[in-house]
DNA sequence: GAGTGGGCATGACAAATGTCATGGATATCG
DNA sequence: CGATATCCATGACATTTGTCATGCCCACTC
């Protein structure tokens, strides 16, 4: 009987899921949880075999969570289960050295297979993402410039930012129009989209 | 026996969804669809007593299904079932005179209960959105400012936008000084912000 | 150690953006 | 009808934003 604990956000896939899932002879749902912080105290109690994890969810995502069961040494394995292909969270899952990264666009059947398969010793990871991962664009920022970015992208004016940053004026417009430049794009607003279609921010 | 159409772009959530309602007794899933070309193709042929539409979907909404449904005359209930409480929705919900207008935030257990009423002719709408209805900000702008808005929202210069609108630069820069006036922010950042937030756009 | 390249920071200047006062057209109300 | 209000449109002006040249510091290479 392989235990599960499933933390999920969205209360009708949560309480779908967890019904369909303990319908299945060998799988058994443990408990399930709409934010991470209460996901994080059932697993470390109950030790599942397999924690299906949400990572948009409230008080800690789904990508904490994993972190803490990898930094806990739990035997569970960790299953994120996400709706879209986003390269910066992939990265960290992987670093977490999370055993399943799956995207919320595939059929339950195949999620039930996938289970079984990554109980069984399987690592999987949705091919979309491995694919993406050569082609994704590689943020070409440093450091600073996206400092400047983050504090750009709610409409704060070049004084605002440059107060915050502690930085003078000049500085600032400095850091947006290299970053206007790096990304090809020649004001804030456009700037703030290209980040945001990239999820950098 | 009351036989249901699912149209749900998020494969994980449809499959799921159409296994547990199959389950029970008196339901039946007749077909669903990932996006709203098909689900209308299946609906007008198939003529299911219900029809649950996600409204985020390719090709065509669920609310353009919901149009088309209406339009049709067909006697199949629609239930609009979604992730969030979007006023400029639930407004056009309303006037394709859906059956239901349901959250994703909501049980299964409570979906399946609802099918079953408004099968028996009631018609159910999400608390939080009837809520919402009262408080929810209406849209100040004009219709010439919503043109100059949806110009600017990707980054248009000054420039660009007049030339799409066929006004001087001036009055385009007027249009957008207004539009912040309206909305209480300074800038294109802000406004394209509180647009998006509110959906407007 | 000299040379090179990259990141960080700045101010001067040019260009784009935001504000304001104004005028015409149209609709509403007493 | 006149008074009032709203929307549409514009140009003048002030402010903010974007560009460019420059200098400093640090790491790396020859």
């Amino acid at each position: 009987m392989i235990t599960i604990y499933l933390a999920e956000d969205q209360s009708l896939l949560a309480s779908a899921l967890a019904q369909l899932l303990d319908l299945e002879d060998d799988l058994h749902v443990l408990g399930t949880a709409a934010d991470g912080q209460q996901a994080w105290l059932d697993i470390s109690r109950e030790i599942p075999d397999i924690a299906i994890l949400d990572i948009e969810m409230p008080k800690a995502t789904g990508l904490d969570v994993a972190d803490w069961i990898h930094h806990a040494g739990l035997k569970t394995k960790v299953i994120i289960l996400t709706t879209f292909a986003q390269q910066a969270y992939f990265e960290r899952a992987i670093n977490a050295q999370v055993n399943g990264y799956l995207l919320k666009d595939l059929p339950s059947d195949d999620l039930v297979a996938d289970i079984r398969r990554i109980q069984g010793g399987a690592t999987i990871y949705s091919p979309e993402l491995v694919q993406n991962m050569v082609t994704a664009s590689k943020n070409p920022l440093t450091e600073r410039e996206m400092d400047v970015l983050k504090a750009a992208v709610d409409g704060a004016s070049t004084k605002e930012i440059a107060k915050t940053l502690y930085l003078s004026e000049g500085t600032v417009r400095n850091y947006l129009s290299a970053i206007f430049s790096k990304l090809a794009v020649h004001n804030r607003l456009e700037a703030v989209h290209f980040a945001q279609k990239n999820k950098w921010v």
